[in-house]
DNA sequence: CGATACTTTGAGCGCCGTCAACATCGGTGG
DNA sequence: CCACCGATGTTGACGGCGCTCAAAGTATCG
């Protein structure tokens, strides 16, 4: 079992006005006009290697960034230095707002494998949301459903066990790859079973083990980084309750 | 030991212009004529009595909230019904961001007492944002600040012990008491052991039990409610790096 | 093709959750 | 004012989930 690569090629020069993601992203609602003054002040940059920093803990903060293709994983740290991935960004997401509170990133965002970015200077777009309801309303939802993929994940920490909580992260992944145009059913996990763990709050041998379970009762078919859903009803109610 | 309540009387027909806590609130940074119009988009509430909901989960989305007086527990639910409190709000903080995505609210928020509300219609809030710099960034450092609390909250959850996560706690809520004008040792917990618990993934027990260990240990005085901090270093440094 | 990172699998044990009993607090009504 | 009662908090015994340590197997890349 192969499946395609969650990262195909893309263009660095492209524009709003093509992109396939633009359904998802900020552009959302804008008319041709209000795109086109939209488009203008994004830079597109030269892609970003795997492992390559999109920003690092205490950068000022003065973009964010729309991710065309690829994926990010976000870092923060405490004070005696230990990583927390706190989100890991698919392409149409949006990455940075948590520095605009007081100016600086207060972690790494780096990238998990080949990965392409529309730079948005937050000032520009600021001053254009002034002038675009639609715009403004888009950034704030943008903000906002943040802030509830947070809770779901404080909620996932706080209480579910292993099983529970590794259903849930390979069904909200599922529904994030099929919302940028993939399949529902199957993709490859852009990150290493390492960072799945820290995200989780597990250890990687627990990861590990959970998925062979898994695989064992047909629940998916997993082979490296290669995920197929194979009862996506029992996932979701094993996420969910639980109960298998 | 007694400690004064969280909770002195408010007045619910308070302006901003005369507000203590107007430089923790939206209001900061804006100038007197500025600060008027603000204060005009504002409704005061009667106080919420314990156990009142401020808003109900699918509640229409049509309010930020500023807390003048009090305390609010932010629940929210999975699809089976467990609750999780993914936030305890004090006085000077903003409630109901998380509303703004799809224009309901996802969870309840209660009153732990008596607490006094400022009721900030968002529609108006965006309007005035418009032409008031000062306003819009405000706004956006508060929608970026409750993201940094929720990476905090994260990274306790996903890697700390019963202990870290405790003293985390402790150190937390002292440093927002201290923030809205109370001492920085001792104040008076609004909520119950349960909601605790909840809060931080733990048993309540764990809570009760982890509670009277640092009572023998003389890191904090607890009594009931009360709680005085006697070794805010150690504490914190427990917190942070699980070394006591 | 060798080196390096990543992943799988096993054995043992400790933290913390569950269950249970009891103590304490706060409020209500006789 | 006191007796009562439910809600809240404390303490103990015990077991299981998931972590740690260890080692072998596998993908990936220069």
């Amino acid at each position: 079992m192969t499946i395609a690569s969650a990262t195909p090629y893309c263009s660095h020069g492209a524009h709003c006005q093509t992109c396939s993601l633009s359904s998802l992203c900020l552009p959302v609602a804008l008319k041709t006009g209000e795109l086109d003054h939209f488009d203008a002040i994004i830079k597109r940059r030269p892609p970003l290697a795997t492992g390559d920093c999109l920003f690092r803990q205490g950068d000022h903060f003065s973009n964010v960034y729309a991710i065309r293709s690829g994926s990010l994983k976000q870092v923060n740290f405490d004070h005696a230095g230990n990583e927390q991935i706190t989100h890991f960004f698919l392409p149409g997401e949006l990455v940075g707002f948590d520095g605009i509170d007081d100016g600086y990133h207060t972690g790494y965002a780096h990238a998990m494998e080949k990965t392409c970015i529309c730079e948005i200077p937050f000032s520009h777009l600021e001053t254009l949301a002034e002038r675009i309801p639609q715009l403004r309303s888009q950034l704030f939802r943008s903000m906002s459903r943040e802030m509830k993929e947070d809770h779901r994940l404080i909620r996932l920490l706080s209480c579910k066990t292993a099983d529970e909580r590794i259903a849930g992260f390979l069904i909200n992944l599922a529904v994030r790859f099929q919302r940028c145009g993939h399949s529902s059913k199957t993709y490859r996990l852009p990150m290493t079973r390492t960072d799945i763990s820290n995200h989780l709050g597990l250890a990687l041998e627990t990861v590990s083990r959970v998925l062979k379970r898994f695989r064992d009762n047909h629940l998916v078919a997993i082979r490296g980084r290669d995920v197929q859903i194979l009862q996506p009803q029992l996932l979701y109610e094993l996420a969910e309750n639980g109960s298998p």
